[in-house]
DNA sequence: CCCACTGTTGCGGTTCACGCAACGTGCTGT
DNA sequence: ACAGCACGTTGCGTGAACCGCAACAGTGGG
């Protein structure tokens, strides 16, 4: 997940990039000091000192304690509790997600493709939450998620492409790692219309997923309900995934 | 709310600074035009496009259709979800914040201080939802809140000190906005340590709030609870206030 | 069909951001 | 307790990088 490696964009702004990539250590470590921020980007601690105090005034980033090490501020949740609510799939899915969590009594998630893997941009919580986790944010393999092997089987063929061309990550003894395994599972999510996964990504963790389409018939989020395995078994797919397919449509007719 | 007022800052880095600008005017407008954005900012509209095409190489903002305007993108919301989730108050509160909401069936939200304003930071909705709205990232003014007068009312004076300088903004007719009286709520607020609204900020909505605290005794954030006043009505108030009293003060013991 | 407007790119000048080194401070280890 | 160390912050000078200008391309409207 090395962070430089990014396609020929034209000329990038270096201190603004830099910035950017600060925010992106602070997210994968936590708290962190100036001089490993430093090390990290390959520039002298003083440089790294100036951006984190440039970001800070903007409430980017915050002291952790009066000792000098930083965090990811508050700024960012204002800036994106209004870029999430913009994004206009999640005001639509919102209503439905939330009755839908209500009444299965599990998670709701909502996710999007973003750069090769599934990541969930806003969550209902079900009224039996044995172990509450925030899944708003993270992203997740494409291959071993419900959500992202819906939102696969219906991406341009680039996607699919890209990631045809390198291995596939194993997370549990269950994960399907085989190309040509996968192709089929896509194809066969394309027919029914819903995809599911059995302990792919943690072991005990299931999960069921729907594809949410624009008028036009694009797909471009998915709805997923995911539960521990003794509760969210596989013979409660169909009626669940029934459930999850008429929530998602209706998300997709919310949407302009 | 301009945003180039701020404390004598040593010296912030000039592009830097103003690619935070822009994410604050993407966040308060939605989708802006490069010209516009760079007349905002005060400089060429070819600088404001080298920015931007920074920021949309790391995922911050993105073009909002192929005609050449952009908004917030979502490597923000991955941010600011792990971003939350280190805010230790948000992971304290997390637990106790949706029990409540499911047992009251009502909102609850936790907010903390930022900046002359109480920001909500972490959201549970309640099972009767009449009006599915999220909270979170949104500022709202200390003097017409619940939570808002909580956080007040146990500041740092200086807060205090500079919130009486400027006038108090009228959200609607029972809006308090005469500095005594607000003082005096103040003190109530502390005399039986939880704080309550009836339609100061919106017509119709009433809320109430207690202080999260660390071990030591500091006010670090609000739990509120809040809905409309036909379901939530001033005569609920007290009990519902020692509901919340107990879970902020649960939250505050798993602190560290 | 052309015009007005948008956002995106070479290019050169100059500002501005970086690296260096010194400073102050808090922690640690013996 | 003292010294040593590592950390984050701050002047200062220089060179590179960023900005403004202007020309280019694409699109919607008249």
């Amino acid at each position: 997940m090395r962070n430089d490696d990014k396609e020929p964009l034209v000329q990038p702004v270096q201190s603004v990039d830099r910035a950017a990539q600060i925010l992106e250590i602070l997210a994968r470590r936590g708290e962190v000091g100036v001089t490993e921020i430093g090390a990290d980007l390959g520039v002298h601690k003083s440089t790294a000192s100036r951006l984190l105090a440039t970001l800070e005034g903007r409430g980017l980033v915050e002291q952790a304690r009066a000792r000098g090490t930083y965090r990811l501020g508050v700024g960012l949740i204002r800036l994106a509790g209004t870029g999430a609510a913009q994004l206009d799939v999640v005001q639509a899915a919102r209503q439905v997600c939330a009755e839908l969590a209500a009444d299965l009594g599990e998670t709701v998630n909502v996710a999007v493709l973003d750069e090769g893997a599934a990541m969930n941009v806003s969550q209902a919580r079900g009224s039996a939450a044995v172990a509450v986790q925030n899944w708003v944010g993270r992203r997740t393999p494409l291959h071993a998620t419900s959500s992202g092997k819906v939102l696969l089987a219906y991406a341009p063929d680039d996607v699919r492409r890209d990631l045809a061309g390198q291995p596939l990550a194993r997370c549990t003894p269950a994960t399907i790692t085989d190309h040509r395994a996968l192709a089929a599972e896509l194809a066969a999510v394309r027919a029914r219309g819903w995809g599911a996964t059995e302990g792919e990504l943690e072991v005990g963790l299931n999960g069921v997923a729907a594809p949410v389409r624009t008028a036009a018939g694009e797909v471009v989020a998915a709805l997923s309900v995911s539960g521990p395995a003794y509760r969210l078994g596989a013979d409660r797919f169909p009626a669940v995934a029934e459930q999850l397919v008429a929530a998602a449509t209706e998300a997709g007719a919310l949407l302009g």
